[in-house]
Formats: C-alpha cells, sequence, structure tokens
DNA sequence: GGGGAGAGATGCCGC
DNA sequence: GCGGCATTTCTCCCC
C-alpha cells in the first residue's frame, strides 16, 4: 500500500501521466454537489494536474478536477485517499481506492495542437466567399462582426439593398437559433436607427417548431450544408474498412 | 508488435478497459473533421467500445468515439493502427501509433450512478416551495412545465393575481436566459389570449447587458441562489486539508 | 427518434 | 477577468 503512495508521489514530481484502475467511492463539493458510490473505475492524473474519472462505459467522465488541482495522496484505515482541491475554482474531489487493480506512469511529452475543419466559423467563411449561396446578388460586408449583443455570422446586403444578418447553424436550427437571429435584428435596427433589417438563418436543417417561429418573424431559411476537410484541403476520400 | 495486437483483441473479446500510452497520431472524419499530429498520448477503450483519446494536459478529450465504435487494430509498416468507425454517426477515426510506452488491460464492474444536487432543477423547486422567494403573496403553479417552445421553470401567480413566469438559472443570466425567457413569455400571451404575462429571471448574478435587455421587455430579475448539498442533505461543512 | 434545454458544461476569443 | 457563444458539445427528459 505504502508502495503506492510512493509510486504516485514520484509520478506527481515528475510531472508524468498516472492512469490508476480500480474500485473507488468518489465525492465532489464545488459549482455543484455530487457524490458516486463503490464501482471500478480509471483514474487519470495528468502532468498537469488535471485529475479525470471514468466509469467503464460511456463517453464522458463521471467526476473531474480542472488542470492545476492540489493532489495528496495518503493512506487511512487502509484505504488509499486522493484528496483534490482548486482553491481558485473552490472545488473539492475526493477518490477512496478501496481496490487498486493497476497502475501506470509515463512520461508523455506532446506539442501538437488538433486542427479542426467543418465548424461553424467554416460555414460562415464559404457563405462569405460564395455569396450566390444566399441569392444571386448577395453582396457579404463582414464576418463575426462582433457587437455588444453577440457576434454575427456574416453581414451584408441582399439582391435589393436591404441590410441582411446571416446566422449560421451547423446542424439543425432550433428555437435558440431563432432567437439568437432575433436579437441581431432587433439591435441592428435601433442602433443603426433602420426600419427594415433581413434575418436569415443558414443551416442543412431546421425544426418545425423553429421554422415556424421563423416565419412569424418574417424572416428566412437557407439550406446551406458546412464545408467538410475534403473540400477545404481536397483530402482523398476515405476508403471503408471491412470487417 | 504481434503481441500488442494479440493483446488488444483478447481485451477486445473480453469486454475489458484498455489503456495504451503511446506517441501517435489521429485523424477523424464525421460531424467535423480534424488531424492530430503525432504527440505522446493516452488512449482508452473501454468496455462499451467507447474510443478516448487524452493529451497529457488538459481536462476535455482530444479526439474520441462515442460508444459502440467498431475497432479493428492491425498493423501496417511496422506501425500499430486502430481502425475505428461508427457507421451510424458517420463517425470514423484512426489512430496510428508510432510507439507503444504502456498497455494495461482490465476487466470493470460498475453499476453505480452519480447523484448530483445543486442544479437548476432544485432551485426551481426551492422557489416553488418557498414562494416568499419570489415575493410576499406569490401563488406558486407547476413545475418544468412543458410546452411546444420549450420547459418553464416555474409558472404561477404574482401578489396582484398576474399570470407570471419565472426562468431559472444557476449562475450568471446572460442574453440568451433573456430571450428565452421573452420566447415563453409571448408563447404563452398568443396561445391563451393574456395581455399581460409577467416574466422573471431568477439568479444569483446578471450580465449588464442582460439585465438592460431585461429591462427593455419589462421583465424583472430577482436574486436567488440555488441550493447546496448542504442545505439539502445537512451535510457537514467539508475540513480544508492542509499540505 | 426528434426536439428542447441544462451542464460541476468546456474551450475560445474579444474586450 | 467577464461576456458571448460554438461544441465531433454530452446528457437527460418528454413527446
Amino acid at each position: 500500500m505504502q508502495e503506492y503512495i510512493s509510486r504516485i508521489e514520484e509520478s506527481l514530481n515528475r510531472n508524468e501521466t498516472l492512469v490508476i484502475a480500480c474500485n473507488c467511492e468518489v465525492t465532489f463539493d464545488g459549482r455543484a454537489n455530487s457524490f458516486l458510490s463503490q464501482g471500478d473505475r480509471l483514474v487519470i492524473i495528468k502532468s498537469d494536474n488535471t485529475v479525470i474519472v471514468h466509469q467503464p462505459t460511456g463517453n464522458a467522465p463521471v467526476n473531474y478536477m480542472k488542470p492545476g488541482a492540489k493532489i495528496h495522496p495518503y493512506i487511512e484505515d487502509k484505504k488509499l485517499i486522493l484528496e483534490t482541491q482548486n482553491l481558485v475554482l473552490k472545488d473539492y474531489m475526493d477518490i477512496v481506492i478501496h481496490k487498486l487493480y493497476s497502475l501506470i506512469s509515463n512520461k508523455l511529452e506532446d506539442a501538437s495542437d488538433i486542427i479542426i475543419t467543418g465548424t461553424e466559423k467554416d460555414m460562415a467563411e464559404m457563405i462569405y466567399k460564395n455569396p450566390e449561396l444566399v441569392e444571386k446578388g448577395f453582396k457579404p460586408v463582414s464576418l463575426e462582426e462582433q457587437t455588444k449583443y453577440g457576434f454575427i455570422d456574416v453581414f451584408g446586403y441582399d439582391k435589393d439593398n436591404v441590410l441582411a444578418i446571416i446566422e449560421c447553424k451547423k446542424f439543425t436550427a432550433d428555437l435558440k437559433a431563432v432567437d439568437q437571429l432575433r436579437r441581431y435584428v432587433e439591435k441592428i435596427k435601433s442602433s443603426k436607427g433602420i426600419e427594415t433589417v433581413r434575418g436569415i438563418l443558414a443551416s442543412p436543417k431546421i425544426s418545425g417548431n423553429a421554422l415556424k417561429m421563423l416565419n412569424d418573424f418574417g424572416f428566412s431559411h437557407i439550406h446551406v450544408t458546412p464545408p467538410s476537410f475534403r473540400e477545404k484541403f481536397g483530402k482523398k476520400q476515405k476508403s471503408l474498412m471491412e470487417f
């Protein structure tokens, strides 16, 4: 048992990344409060003192401490306890380890940043560079325009030279997207003292209620699909594997 | 190398939870597209065929496949490759492992569900049971009322018997919260054919812009803090550890 | 399964 | 730091 404590402390001192497979219970106090009774989990301690607890199923971690936690391992009643705290965020997480199955620690070095494409921003850029996606004669003016009431994806003039605001959504546009568009249109109207401003929602899909609300406000929807990595960088079509 | 393939296949067949510390690169194609060049990471394969890739720092995974992925490990050019796919979601992730540092596999069993308190729902319940938090004479009628245009946290009549809608936010209320409240108020007005409906935003804090917008619409803000676990179950104040 | 909304959201960017 | 907002959001709940 003391052997494990030593290995954990060594790992922490060396800024290694530690993985413990164990049976444990977890309590958390902070922005909310949680309790997780006994079960088998993975506990991961990263080199920046992030602590993550994963159950054996599911995508998301069940408990975690954000980077910069203070970690204090000790033994009490023959159980290994990991007490963690983040004084800035006022977060506290305690892990009581009843059984320890495996422990690995590695010095991991990673200077790479992930590159992501096919985002909403890419979609706005696509519309900006291809204004005919909105309508023939659409003249884009700005991208990601910052206002106090939120930032506007695409700003421009329509074929009749009416000021238009375009809000992009990568997937299904919902009620919130219509709310957002409406807020921008109203703010631009009042701040610029203009009577008519067009609101346009661009997305590949829109929910029934959202479309109804959109129509109630006199806004319109255009069917646009966000660009893929392939379209942007000419990557070859992925070949499907056969099982 | 073939030894590792065998251990991975065994782990998959036994529905164990597998952790690999390695140097790898990752590509993802699906709802978005991403590329992550070489670096040291943890690759986790869970018993439900969730696959998660973690860099040595940061809270969130850098890449992942949701539960139910098909996983195909093989060797190409002396590199270990993990090809994963989710045909339903049309997600594809490939991990090319250049160096493998550690590999552990454990049969993990966990039937526990996490219990969380201090949520927005707890806050709505608190207001429902303590209507004087809104104002003397407030009469709550329903909680979490479902409508086609969203669900209303607390519904009731104010001291003057005017219909009132309360939207709760656990922390800082923002522009979106005002949008939401406005949407509910307008929908209730039109569906019930009522002239006057009060909109009340309950939160411990509210942003300046949100407050301004709230006032513009004639809505009001009340200062309410969500209940903590302690208040609900009488748990003792956590003692701070000393380092 | 679709729709709507909270989340210990997280993370990013801009002011 | 706050504010506004997208996210491979995730997760839950209800219809």
